[in-house]
DNA sequence: TTAATTAACGCAAATGAGTTGCAAATATAT
DNA sequence: ATATATTTGCAACTCATTTGCGTTAATTAA
């Protein structure tokens, strides 16, 4: 994994203080992040907008994804690097913790072969899979 | 499909004129609807609120469910009459149109047998599907 | 390396989905 | 029909996210 400011640079984003803080945030967590989780660490220093707007950014690019939350809150985790703006939603397996309500993306997962269904035209595959994890456990 | 009232009856709901409506208009579409098209359906006489709660009653008592929607809304749709509370979340699949935003739940799929990750337990398994539905092709 | 340009940031205020409290209206039980 | 329990409507609220705009920081060009 790189560092933060080769990642932003190689995504050709503008390496400001912030997104430097932010991505290394992602790094340092191997689960997906809410809002207010990132506004904790950063601190009051940087406003929520900024956040936002950078987390906004940061999808844009293909750098970040959106994870589905227990309560339909978002919340956000670091693309693998294999991923690109253009494929990385397609094949997406994401599990949700019933108990401590973490969300994180799993990769052993076999992606099932769907039957196709007449008339519909399949682009992407999501997963969500709820359960509880293993620190859960 | 039972009529509005006898619906009701059977999942021990009080049968209010406004429940009937809106029950009637999930019957009358095949698809996932949103407050904001209920809303509009139901007319102004009722609030919004009142859309709220009678969603939520519906929804615990297992008559309708909630869908994941492109843009984290919520929708719900009808629940097959075989579902109940008790498991009609476990295998769900949805498809969500990417170019009219419609949700529908679809029945026709072979859902997939998950090999086992260690640590983890899984109870319930959804799967979103994206792309294009049979009007928009 | 400095000045000019462009994008990002911070603050305040707005939006919009969903919720809560409470009094009035409606449905079921006696 | 009357009493009891639920549901409804209204107003006001909460809370995540967005918008506008002047200021500040990062890149580009001189």
């Amino acid at each position: 994994m790189s560092i933060p400011e080769e990642l932003l640079n190689h995504y050709g984003l503008r390496n400001t203080i912030f997104r430097k803080k932010l991505l290394k945030l992602f790094q340092d967590s191997d689960l997906s992040l809410t809002v207010e989780y990132i506004k904790d660490k950063i601190g009051k220093k940087n406003d929520k907008v900024t956040i936002y707007r950078a987390l906004n950014t940061f999808e844009k690019s293909g750098l970040i994804h959106q994870v589905p939350d227990r309560n339909n809150l978002t919340r956000y985790a670091l693309c693998n690097v294999e991923c690109n703006s253009s494929h990385h939603i397609h094949h997406h397996a994401h599990f949700i913790c019933e108990n401590c309500d973490n969300t994180l993306c799993i990769e052993e997962i076999d992606f099932p072969k769907l039957k196709k269904i007449k008339g519909f035209k399949f682009k992407k595959i999501e997963l969500i899979i709820k359960g509880s994890c293993p620190k859960c456990l």
